[in-house]
DNA sequence: ATATCTGCCTGCTCGC
DNA sequence: TGCGAGCAGGCAGATA
């Protein structure tokens, strides 16, 4: 399951790889997998084009094409991008859902078991990223900024980080981690916390991202680098899929419960659910 | 408007 | 060993 920290190594990744490779067709194997435009339009727009930069936003990676396009693709769940070599046998896996022939005979692949992951060619990346919400790495992400989006929601605070247009990037393992890290409650609701616990959260949002990406990321049950090193911030996880392991900073056992459809990890010591 | 629920998907784990 | 049930989860779309 990608969150921001993964996509991340994914981009840093390819960046060396496909800067300046030019796509010359595009295979879709899994008709849905491809958003917009439909197969013919994006044959035509993409055919031709050279990548000249690969970024990210949220969890969405981004390749910036030539032409002005830019392609965008989400890996949701089972999601997995590649550039190979001609002849390398993982081309004909299973789960290969886009196969892009690159100039040099190379392919960029992009495998997805579950089918979730999306694919979209735009003029205009707000067309697809337009309500996301702001980056939570990027130093114009305040505080207060965090306290607005905030204030007046009931619902968990759990539920309410998982909601991409308040904060882009974090899903449910980052999410949690971010939750013990700062010692708020996941069933809180989100207008009831206070002006110094939103610091802590916006603090710990940060905190837990960046660490996770100085560790390539927490690849574990299906997301694993498939085709490089495994992620390192796995071992590092302080209540992420731990129920019944001691919390890392009290040794209390760790609780699993149901917030928002999720299952959510939280230490109930450092976690009060009333508050200071 | 916000909050909650369902569908999309397949592979893995668990209990019998 | 085999097999069905349940679970995992990001996000769009529907519903209350």
């Amino acid at each position: 399951m990608p969150e921001l920290p993964e996509v991340e190594t994914i981009a840093a990744d390819l960046r060396k790889q496909l800067i300046g490779r030019r796509f010359v067709a595009a295979t879709v194997l899994w008709p849905r997998t491809l958003a917009a435009p439909d197969i013919a339009s994006f044959n035509a727009q993409l055919a031709g084009c050279t990548a000249i930069d690969v970024g990210r936003r949220g969890k969405y990676l981004l390749i910036a094409l030539d032409s002005g396009d830019t392609l965008i693709i989400h890996l949701r769940m089972t999601g997995r991008l590649a550039v190979m070599a001609e002849g390398d046998p993982r081309l004909e896996e299973n789960h290969v859902r886009v196969r892009f022939a690159l100039a040099d005979g190379s392919f960029l692949v992009f495998t997805d078991a579950r089918k979730f992951g999306r694919v979209w060619l735009v003029h205009d990346v707000a067309q697809v990223l337009g309500k996301l919400g702001p980056e939570p790495l990027d130093g114009r992400f305040t505080a207060q900024q965090l306290g607005e989006r905030l204030v007046a929601r009931r619902a968990a605070i759990k539920a309410l980080l998982l909601d991409q247009n308040i904060v882009a990037g974090l899903g449910n393992i980052y999410a949690d981690e971010a939750l013990h890290l700062a010692g708020i409650h996941p069933l809180r609701p989100g207008a009831s916390l206070t002006f110094e616990e939103v610091g802590r959260l916006h603090a710990a949002i940060r905190s837990v991202l960046a660490d996770s990406i100085a560790q390539r990321g927490t690849m574990l049950r299906d997301y694993r680098t498939p085709y490089g090193p495994d992620g390192a911030y796995k071992s590092r996880l302080r209540v992420y899929g731990q129920p019944g392991r001691p919390c890392p900073r009290c040794a209390t056992p760790i609780e699993r419960i149901r917030v928002a459809q999720r299952s959510t990890h939280f230490c109930p010591r450092c976690q009060p659910a009333t508050g200071d």
